[in-house]
RNA sequence: GCCCACGUAGCUCAGUGGUGGAGCACUUCCUUGGUAAGGAAGAGGUCAUCGGUUCAAUCCCGAUCGUGGGCUCCA
């Protein structure tokens, strides 16, 4: 029949499996099953969506063939709640509305995978990673920091230039007298390295530990082209990563405290998620079997003993531990990795770190590679999409919009602003000659969550009349002190 | 990186082998208007880049860069 692949699908199974043909008219196919009888069961509830290619059997070194995506319901209703579904997500794409917000862009002259954070955009960034500085002080780690690039051997060292490299940028200068090979450095992809330098500085004591380091490490990697997406894959990004050097004994300790912290920051944010839990790769792995074996069982231990579920994806781990990846769910049910955290015996091995136990000797520390947000880039593409742009008033780059009815109402309206301004309020106020249904609907656009209108009114009783985003809603006019006040009650859960 | 498609004004998009268009945004003027778009005029483009075919290319062909949907990979 000249099914090649079908026959090659065929050759492969076991003698004894059972092979199941169906038949639609003249139809003949090989499938596990089951067809619909007659597609007259399907009666408008199908759509074609999309044409592409994909590797035969899903590996690149095989061939790529055409594949036609369609998608079917048992009636009309549920294939139109679907196709609404599909609507809603390209309203909040969050490309769209990066630009749409002046939030941030991406562009052909400075390159493919490189984010360029414009003011609102960066002002979001700030405000994201001044909160997890505070997150993180209040959780007993040290904010530290470390180079863009080190030495090219220390990436030997470690292991990264052997099973890393391709996505690494190097970089080669002269030496100083113009002459000679000079000295290769390797931009970093991950921030392990300049912390574990850090612990290396000083002999350390059993009693210093459990050491955690905090950095928001900026990092460089060279995705594939066609992997690149917005904010959430992009070439160089920022993750909330954090390095926990401790006793083995300390371990599950550790591991729960992250979980934990976890919790938290989802909790705020109203992410649902759940784990999993990736184990060794077959290929490019380094350390020995035992230390993955007292890897994989320590993250065990820790979700079991927290009564996590978790799911178990073999082979899934970084090349020098196994890992517990956090899926958080969005407000339209899709799934996100962001936070992992990575138990590794190997590193502090390659880099000899130690410490001095009761006893006087030396010991071998472990360490936990962990992220929260993963990458501050992807999780702000992730709020973004979840929030549909209207970010909560903590993060929303411009909080309050003063709007004035004419002219008249100028002077008052500015007084406002530099109340508001002066202790900490990100305001803005619109004097522009525009009506002021104009300036709501640009507000409204613009997703600011507090409008303030400024008219005759207003300006008598030395009041404001606040409007809020959601649904258009107003409050009765009031002081300013008690607009103040109805603000700071609103941001006490993220200080 | 691979397959397919795409690249025209700041944005969203029409269009043609022979002087490039619309809406919104922008500038100026008029308008002083109370909860989602007041009116008029004006300015704005090497039609992604480089090369080829042609008397003539934004349009046809090739390469490069980039984007989109997937595949593979990942924070």
């Amino acid at each position: 029949m000249g099914e090649k692949y079908k026959v090659e699908l065929i050759e492969d199974l076991p003698a004894d499996e059972k092979l199941s043909l169906y038949q639609s008219g003249e139809f003949v196919d090989l499938c596990r099953g089951p067809h619909l009888p007659n597609a007259s069961y399907l009666k408008g509830s199908f759509k074609l969506l999309s044409v592409a290619g994909a590797y035969w059997r899903g590996s690149e070194k095989n061939r790529m063939l055409q594949r036609i995506y369609g998608t079917a319901f048992a009636d009309k209703a549920a294939l139109t709640a679907h196709l609404n579904l599909l609507e809603e997500a390209k309203k909040r794409d969050h490309r769209k509305l990066g630009r749409e917000l002046d939030l941030f862009s991406i562009q052909d002259e400075a390159g493919a995978g490189f984010v360029i954070w414009h003011p609102k955009g960066a002002l979001l960034r700030t405000l994201l990673e001044d909160f997890e500085r505070r997150q993180h002080l209040k959780r007993g780690y040290d904010i530290v920091m470390g180079p863009q690039m080190l030495k090219a051997d220390l990436w030997k060292r470690s292991g990264h230039f052997e099973n890393y490299r391709e996505n690494m940028y190097f970089t080669r200068i002269k030496d100083d007298d113009g002459t000679g090979e000079g000295q290769e450095y390797g931009i970093k992809p991950m921030n392990c390295l300049a912390h574990m330098l850090i612990y290396n500085s000083q002999l350390r004591s059993y009693r210093d530990l459990p050491l955690r380091y905090f950095e928001l490490g900026t990092v460089h990697r060279h995705e594939a082209s066609g992997v690149l997406h917005g904010l959430l894959r992009v070439r160089c990004f920022t993750q909330d990563d954090a390095h926990i050097i401790c006793m083995p004994e300390q371990l599950q300790d550790e591991i729960t405290r992250i979980l934990e912290f976890v919790a938290d920051i989802m909790r705020l944010f109203g992410f649902s998620y759940s784990m999993e839990l990736s184990t060794r790769p077959e290929e490019k792995s380094i350390g020995s079997d035992a230390d993955w074996e007292r890897a994989t069982a320590a993250l065990i231990q820790a979700l079991e003993a927290n009564n996590l579920d978790y799911e178990i994806n073999a082979g899934d781990g970084a090349f020098y531990g196994p890992k517990i990846d956090v899926k958080l769910k969005d407000a339209l049910g899709r799934e996100w990795q962001c936070a992992t955290i990575q138990c590794d015996f190997t590193l502090p091995e390659r880099f000899d770190l130690t410490y001095i136990g009761a006893d006087g000797e030396k010991h071998r520390p472990v360490m936990l590679h962990r992220v929260i947000l993963g990458s501050i880039e992807r999780f702000i593409g992730i709020l973004i999409e979840h929030y549909a742009g209207a970010f909560p008033l903590w993060l929303a780059p411009e909080q309050v919009r003063v709007l004035t009815v004419t002219e008249a109402h100028d002077e008052y309206a500015q007084k406002v602003r530099d109340e508001l301004q002066a202790v900490g309020i990100r305001v803005k106020a619109d004097l522009r000659n525009e009506k002021l249904g104009r300036k709501i609907r640009e507000a409204q656009l613009d997703k600011i969550p507090y409008m303030l209108v400024i008219g005759d009114q207003e300006v008598a009783s030395a009041t404001v009349a606040p409007r809020l985003r959601k649904q258009g809603e107003t409050l009765d006019a009031m002081s300013v002190a008690r607009f103040l006040d109805h603000l700071q009650n609103e941001l006490k859960e993220t200080e």
